[in-house]
DNA sequence: AACAATTTACGACAGTTTTCGTAATAAAAT
DNA sequence: ATTTTATTACGAAAACTGTCGTAAATTGTT
């Protein structure tokens, strides 16, 4: 495969987490959800889109004059490249100090550890 | 507080690496490790750690000719700070999900399953 | 003391990221 | 049809990152 992953920027990041909540959105869209939680100018989001187009982070519709985006790798897909990412340069490869850094300073609700624990289980079967 | 946390870039990253693992180091110590690993100037990793302890990431010993060098922040709270903003950044906000993903990606040994099994119970016990 | 080697300091430069203003274009409203 | 509004395109600038060369200062060697 010749396709070479490119790590989003933390803004860049923003708008794809826009991107995955609604599925599709039109930069008016993506900026009014980030003006929520940052000072940010309209040009300013559009700029960034337009260069995570041309670096292929996200695909867009421009058929008509408003361009609908959306992203171009699930965020599954993210989640797991960021992640194995950060195991190399932070935990010295081991997922499991990961976890247990993670597990250690969250808590997490009764719900979730169950859940934890089923995930454990069948890793366990094997 | 008025101590703003500064995320470290990933070349600064495999520098308190180095320094983690040795407690303290000069810069000529730094560059031999990293050496190893990637082809890059002495000067580079000298301006890169000077850069480093104007921003606080690093302290040192300029007593003698030869600067000592060590983080100024544990490993442990590098981990915990990146960790929580990656949560908080690509997954949400629920460290459930992430650990998820890293136990389904990448698989631990039975060592590991038992440790983070182990750690699972105290946290129920709460 | 003179010379060589090591280290720091400094400046510069290219590339990337983030920012936004202005102009051009298209659509909508009057 | 004219004007207003919304959107995209483009360019530019500031800040940051990573790179290294050269000079200055310090230490070590002969």
């Amino acid at each position: 495969m010749s396709t070479k992953y490119i790590k989003p920027t933390e803004s860049e990041l923003e708008i794809l987490q826009v991107l995955w909540e609604r599925g599709t959105a039109s930069v008016r869209d993506v900026h009014e959800e980030l003006a929520k939680i940052k000072d940010v100018g309209y040009t300013t989001t559009l700029k960034l889109m337009q260069i995570m187009h041309e670096k292929g982070l996200v695909k867009r519709d421009d058929t008509f004059k408003t361009h609908i985006y959306q992203s171009a790798a699930s965020k599954e897909k993210t989640q797991k490249h960021l992640l194995g990412k950060m195991i190399d340069n932070l935990f010295g490869g081991s997922s499991t100090e990961l976890v247990i850094q993670a597990l250690g300073n969250h808590k997490a609700s009764a719900a979730e550890l169950q859940e934890i624990q089923q995930l454990l289980d069948n890793l366990k079967k094997q």
